[in-house]
DNA sequence: TATGAATGAGCGTTCATTCAT
DNA sequence: GATGAATGAACGCTCATTCAT
């Protein structure tokens, strides 16, 4: 076999961070191959575009965030707010880079309206985020208003993740992410 | 005497619609320039770089808010329901743009880490909005928790308009503003 | 007004010579731009692409065969042998370059399946090509036979070409030149 | 011992119908081991480069013409009409190959002047069919003529290519073809 | 003020080729 | 013999910017 630099998978994590960072249309394949260790030419043996590394990229959050972050929120012997506890820390570490914010959002705000099959991969994570929280709120709030608030719970994370950008300050995040919590906790 | 074939004023508006659409890196001086009607060399007679026009829309925003929309939430006589209403309606005026989302949102997670002279004025706007916001909850809640709430207010404004972009679906900011003027509206 | 280098006109007549010698997937843009003297960047203000510039070029041929070459076929007080010499020689100046051969052939031989752009413009002046010939003949055959033999020579005269650039001898080409015009010679 | 997936003969041809349809300059080495199924590594066991695989196509032309249509040109029981039709069959078979044209001509216009390796083998192949022609006429022709004649047949066949490739119209070779045979009957 | 030619760096991508395995 | 990772140069093209006119 030939000589391996990198994997496929280093190399989706490393774009992962790359992207997050400067964004989509700021990245240059430059900028991902530096990273990885290849010249850009050598880039192209594992994805044949810049469009279809985001692709994988988003599939794989998908699949990690499928495979090791719903089942948190989905949890039998847990109560909601570990779950909610849970399912918060699980999902920031998949889906949230230091200094970069979330990749989901950045990525939907930037490229939503232009790349067709970026929107898709979005809205299938969107989704499976926002019925994991309903499952948390579900164990205290009717069918109806758990969707509901799943859903603002998402818009705020995403808005307290802008904001904690924005602001250079992490606890902004922290302090909506206790506020998550607090609500779904029944000191009974 | 040359003939003078737009005004500034009318340049900054016309990119901020062209930047809200295609955000910041994706739109090029040609791009902006043919909006206007200009040709590329004459962009650079109003704006010295795509920085500084970036910089001066922030500047109209923030003094198109301060002028005309931050007072809608300090109104004396309008209960809070009805400044709330006015409120969101003068914001969205100024800084949403339809298909586009919200200018703010979009050039926070785009730029906020690159361009210092950008994320000044981005806080001096999201500082003068979250005051506005907590102005109006000031009529139903404590200082403290007015602050708390304007915060989460704008949090979730640009989470629902994110949503509202990934989903192509408006009526999900719509339902949001529904949802912020019920919050504040006291039927007795 | 700004500096200007080169004339459109000046960079189809200097492109034309670089395609007719090196082909066209095998001339670069950087190739075109050092023949006349600007950067490869600056190329995109006079041709928005390489296949435009293949496009006028050879809409400038049509356009110069059309004004000037057709005409000496038609040539109402010349005897046919003489328009021959006539036209063959104007027709050589306008679509045949030193060592580089028939702008025509090649790119019909290169291109024609690929770029529809190219194939319509390139019937058109084989059209008129033939016509002209065909004219010419009809002094001494009929107007059927006329068709047949100019479509011959203009095949022949792409063949010439080529064994004249395989074997690096003008004489073969002009020795076609010589049979045609004896072809139309009445020597009463 | 390790498996053989192809035959250097299969690439070869392969390889010619990809050239024939795409030309040289605008086929890929990928192209070409794609078409074949192997890997771009893969190819280079069987060919050092790009130029050599060529001239080992242009090789193998020449041995096929010399194997088995030359000698129809010369075949000496048969009528020149007969011959002649025999030996246009032929050699179509071996040079021509649908929608893209004559490779001999294709790669004379392309190639001439590039790659003297090429060349010799060009000008070999096009001596031979030359000869073979030449053979031909000689039945009804003086020996000078015969050789004119047969230079000049080979020069409207390329050029009758050329018109089939241009107008997409097959019949304009074949028209070609039936004029040849009919040049060489004697239906006495 | 407006032009548009020119720049030089950089874009995403493809090229022919190499070579350790 | 076959692989496929890696190279480094080049591709066609776009970028933000400059400046003589």
């Amino acid at each position: 076999m030939p000589i391996q630099k990198v994997t496929k998978n280093e190399i989706i994590a490393k774009a992962l961070n790359v992207f997050s960072n400067k964004g989509y249309h700021n990245t240059s394949m430059s900028d991902l191959a530096a990273e990885v260790g290849l010249l850009k030419g050598s880039f192209y043996h594992y994805f044949i575009s810049k469009e279809e590394l985001m692709v994988q990229i988003l599939e794989s959050i998908d699949y990690e965030l499928k495979s090791n972050v719903y089942p948190l929120a989905f949890h039998k012997q847990y109560p909601a707010s570990k779950r909610m506890k849970l399912f918060l820390k699980g999902l920031s570490k998949v889906v949230i880079h230091k200094n970069g914010g979330c990749i989901l959002g950045n990525t939907i705000l930037e490229t939503a309206n232009l790349y067709p099959s970026f929107r898709h991969l979005l809205t299938t994570i969107m989704d499976g985020i926002v019925q994991s929280f309903a499952n948390i709120y579900l164990e205290l709030y009717s069918q109806e208003q758990s969707q509901i608030l799943a859903q603002q719970t998402l818009m705020e994370l995403e808005g307290a993740i802008m904001f904690s950008k924005l602001y250079s300050n992490p606890s902004i995040f922290q302090d909506f992410q206790k506020r998550m919590i607090q609500r779904v906790e029944t000191d009974s």
